[in-house]
DNA sequence: GATGAATGAGGCTTCATTCAT
DNA sequence: CATGAATGAAGCCTCATTCAT
């Protein structure tokens, strides 16, 4: 409050935790949590060991302020695909599937983080991941509370999750295939988006319109 | 020449690899594979360092043994359930599901192994664990197969992924939530058996028949 | 002193006694002496561990009888080469030269054991292998006294071990050169035998007989 | 940006390098590289074990680094010798001699790690001290070239080595010896040069000044 | 005599974190 | 604020040797 420059150093301290940051996740998506040492973030970085828990008190801190940045990264493609669905909450639910499947498809690396790296990790980092895939649960939920009168009645919180985790292990599953064999990502995402839709008893009208994706020939 | 009674030391020598193989099954899902180590699992088998590796060559091959081990309980479970469960390939597959979320619940330990613990450990764990859930992935994928024609068409390697991935992760976040506020075992796998159904366009009559289990009041 | 069958057992025993050395001074030559281990001589003899014991009671022991039977060989090739040579002392010292070179040569890995592994392993075996190299060493030295008349006047014990130190280091860097880049073993062993006999002072005429081998051209 | 006064913490950084050295020559010399363990070179110099490899990123390193420093002080006492010995080459190479005796005699633990500890190390730390001792042969071959015209034809290569092992094996031998034993240190060198300058055919005249310290009476 | 399962001390090395500068 | 040298507990694993069978 003194000086003036304090913007500029703020600026600076802004500027090297997110280097720190962005060097952390590329490395824990590279090697995962453990393989991913403290001094190699650090040298990556060009930042001292010092400075670094300066801006994070611990590993497990960053790592899991790179989970949430991952989470918030997401949940804004999510949010815009929604915005850009139309007003039909099924349209919505649809588009939010591929825009979750397009955003791991195209950060295959940051995906593995969420999806394989944030496992087994003690309590502290798993309640981080948990909240992040909670909000995506959640969001599932809310939606088919919206139109629960069009849907017929069902176990909600199950339910969400089953959508959740049909999602990720299918999408994990294909980026674990060589590149070669993959099937497109649109294709996943149809197929994944005409599963789950059933799955919740989405009115045959919606599914219609996706036969063509979601089948193969 | 003089060295008999082979059968009792075979015997004691399976003893061990057994106690080996339960105390670290216990202390990997109670600690996950990196916070168990070696020294711990020794000490709590009353076994000593050099004999551990003589029945497992590395840290990784136990793990990989208790992965395996699990699978087979796991695959023993469906396939005795699916047996049981009539000729109808849907009721099998009903009945599988129902038969992987009871065993999963029944043994959450366990399950923590298989479905978190197992995640992010490198190259070979990583195989062994693809091994087993893939060999479930295979087994929906040709019961799909074997009903093709009264499904629609879909892109069946996806649709298993889906399948399986949808029973893992609810199950899991059932898990994660305190005994007390868990819907009933029952309830579990029948929300989540009828969300894969209906998500693989199973004909609505199967689905009539469990309609009471799976919605909530 | 009781059976007759004694004899047939000793035969065995002996057998066995070779069988465990030989496949050591095989595993010593290729590995040196820590990397070879009990267990992989045990292995590679088909005999086991606890019979090891009972023909050798430790590591170091089958070690030095390795070094030791290898002493023999040298000797004997050593031996046999000046008897074959004539009657003049000079011709045995540069015929003994020629079969350690000759030796060496035909057998680099065993030569391996003597001049590289068998050192820096401890008192009892640095003793073995000085006994070894001494023995040679002494051959050098009474030959040289035997024709101390005929020398010029020396400090013998050095320069026996000048003798036997040029000829061990001259063939083992030989020896780690490519095969491709050697000079032909005769003429190796006549440049060394020529300049050992030339450094104990042996006079002019048995040099000039050699001349042919121990120059270039 | 507030880490001043590096200078003194460099000072600190050699003399905590250097100490580590030190104690690890001492104890290779004394006990060989197997038996010379990484914890008590740590314990013996007050410094620990994480620092340790701070410094040297492995054991084979450290013994590297010593057997290097070892070489280097060889050479820097023969070159200084040499340069002190006037201007004909045969008595450079009499003085790099009677230099190396010197050293070797006078740092017999020292030359005990290169002569004795270095063999059979495997390829990393056999190929550091083939370095070493190779310097000294193709010093050895340099000036045998150089005086090529005043000494009879001879397998330059071949010849170099048997020189520098003359040298060492005779001075190892001596070592070895009680030292109540020994004969003095000059005498060794000197003989150990008589018989290398004649080997290599050396003209008689050098011999000569040389004469009276070679002979024992 | 013969066997090979069992032992356990101890080796090498890593890495998250601190703290004097 | 920033630095990076220093720490040391703790991990994984090997192997010569013994001893009950």
């Amino acid at each position: 409050m003194v000086y003036r420059e304090t913007p500029r150093v703020l600026e600076r301290k802004q500027a090297r935790r997110r280097k720190l940051l962005d060097v952390a996740i590329r490395l824990f998506a590279r090697k995962g949590y453990h393989a991913a040492t403290v001094p190699m973030i650090v040298r990556a970085s060009g930042i001292s060991t010092g400075t670094f828990y300066l801006y994070f008190s611990d590993k497990e801190h960053i790592f899991a302020a790179a989970l949430e940045e991952l989470g918030e990264r997401i949940s804004a493609a999510i949010n815009q695909a929604m915005a850009a669905a139309g007003p039909d909450v099924l349209l919505h639910m649809q588009a939010a599937v591929r825009a979750l499947v397009g955003f791991l498809a195209d950060h295959p690396r940051e995906a593995r983080i969420l999806i394989v790296e944030s496992s087994g990790l003690g309590k502290r980092l798993d309640g981080v991941r948990r909240r992040i895939i909670g909000s995506h649960t959640r969001g599932v939920e809310q939606a088919l509370a919206a139109m629960a009168d069009r849907l017929p009645p069902m176990e909600t919180a199950v339910v969400a999750r089953c959508w959740v985790g049909a999602v990720y292990e299918a999408v994990f599953c294909w980026l674990e295939q060589p590149v070669m064999e993959r099937i497109p990502t649109d294709q996943l995402a149809a197929a994944i988006a005409h599963f789950n839709l059933r799955g919740i008893g989405a009115p045959a009208r919606t599914l219609e319109e996706d036969k063509d994706h979601g089948s193969r020939d």
